[in-house]
DNA sequence: TCTGGGGTCCTAGGACCC
DNA sequence: TCTGGGGTCCTAGGACCC
């Protein structure tokens, strides 16, 4: 049974989205003129590309690629360190040139934006598609970056569109053609549609979006979820998803995970762990915020992961007093003989650091010594290189990865 | 894609209460 | 003690994104 075609107005609502052509390293090309035209990529502490220049791409560099095969493979690519402020830095300034065309801009990740720009075309004196061309060629022009940009009638349409040509495409799907769109997209390039979902509308005879927003909404209903519905809706050219125009400084969580040559040492996988934990809360620390809440999870050598979560007595940032609830979960989690290979630590329930208030029970003393001691921690770290002091605990776990970058460590017993 | 790291949101199901 | 039905809150974990 297939559903009615798509009969749409040309323009009931005109969504824009931006996307950063490899943009980490489009940004470092921009900072150093000497990259121009070559290949870049970029991650090398992380020891995995993680932006890749289009000059890299053509060689067959692709994202994730391990950097040791990179420089065995191709010594002719460049290969650098991630600099996040650059990148927000180009981010910013790339969607306040958005702003000069409309207020209405989402800044949904560090490169990428989203911009309403319905019924502007006579504010402009422009078409929609030769809006799109404008807002590219003043970034082109003042951050010497490449964008793709998408115009359709709604978000997921939008998305299809800037990654239908890349780099520096322009695409531009009225409400007319969108069924052309949407036969050209494969399912499981649709923004929402994972693996898991793919498959199952695989099975069903959907391989494009259009076989998708084809079907009626009555298989949507009794497949799928809401969250499908509105993806369905919104290729179909009807605006489900609005744009999130607040400014989105806060975190719900603030996690650290880290994967490790697989071990069944139980000493070492607890270092592991509180590892993680002094970075969760040092950036909990640093934004000023503090948890609630903690989980931590395992990932195990055949890839199952599992977890437990703890309520905290009360909002903190502090490693030492995350810790002492950490040891028990952690004790009730590991299971001796198991091979593990990361571990994973969550804080959530975060609230800013000033509206906290102090229950009947808690030890003023003890939380301002604390507190002294996180803060000595942060400001010595931050003077002499990130985790140069820690948690005596976690130095088998630091032990093994300075081996390989060898820097001098000091270590702290609490 | 043979699998890194940091996020968000949704849903199913259990516990508990009326 | 049994019974049905409904609401709420919480948790675990799945799915997806960049």
């Amino acid at each position: 049974m297939r559903n009615q075609p798509l009969i749409i107005s040309s323009w009931p609502t005109a969504i824009l989205h931006a996307d950063g052509d490899g943009f980490f390293a489009s940004v470092e090309q921009a900072l150093n003129p000497a990259y121009k035209n070559k290949p870049v990529v970029t991650g090398h502490e992380r020891g995995m590309a993680i932006a890749v220049s289009y000059e890299a791409k053509a060689l067959g560099i692709t994202r994730g690629m391990l950097m040791n095969q990179i420089r065995r493979t191709y010594p002719e690519c460049i290969i650098l360190p991630g600099n996040y402020e650059a990148y927000m830095l180009f981010a910013k300034r790339m969607f306040s040139i958005m702003r000069r065309y409309t207020p209405a801009v989402e800044e949904y990740s560090i490169d990428e934006a989203f911009a309403d720009i319905t019924g502007l075309r006579r504010v402009h004196n422009l078409g929609y598609e030769e809006i799109a061309r404008k807002i590219q060629s003043d970034i082109r022009k003042e951050l010497d970056i490449g964008v793709s940009i998408g115009v359709s009638l709604t978000k997921s349409l939008a998305k299809l569109c800037s990654k239908f040509r890349k780099p520096n495409g322009i695409t531009c799907v009225k409400g007319k053609y969108i069924h052309i769109l949407l036969q050209k997209t494969p399912i499981e390039k649709v923004w929402g549609i994972g693996p898991s979902t793919s498959s199952l509308l695989r099975k069903y005879q959907c391989t494009t979006a259009y076989d998708f927003v084809m079907k009626p909404v009555s298989f949507i209903n009794h497949y799928l979820t809401k969250r499908e519905l509105e993806i369905y809706k919104e290729l179909r050219g009807e605006m489900v998803f609005s744009l999130d125009l607040t400014k989105k400084d806060n975190y719900q969580s603030i996690s650290k995970a880290r994967t490790f040559e697989a071990t069944r040492e139980k000493s070492m996988v607890f270092a592991e762990m509180v590892k993680n934990i002094e970075e969760a809360t040092a950036k909990c620390r640093k934004y000023k915020l503090t948890a609630k809440r903690v989980s931590i999870f395992f990932k195990t050598q055949q890839f199952v992961t599992y977890g437990h979560v703890a309520k905290l007595s009360r909002h903190t940032a502090s490693a030492i007093e995350i810790l002492e609830v950490v040891k028990i979960l952690f004790d009730h989690c590991y299971k001796e003989g198991v091979e593990y290979r990361q571990t994973t630590c969550v804080l959530s329930e975060l609230t800013d650091n000033n509206s906290q208030q102090l229950t009947i029970f808690d030890s003023v003393l003890r939380i301002e010594q604390l507190e002294k001691v996180s803060s000595t921690v942060d400001a010595i770290n931050k003077d002499m290189g990130r985790g140069k002091i820690h948690l005596a605990a976690s130095l088998p776990a630091r032990k093994q990865s300075n081996a390989r970058l060898s820097i001098p460590m000091m270590n702290i017993r609490v």
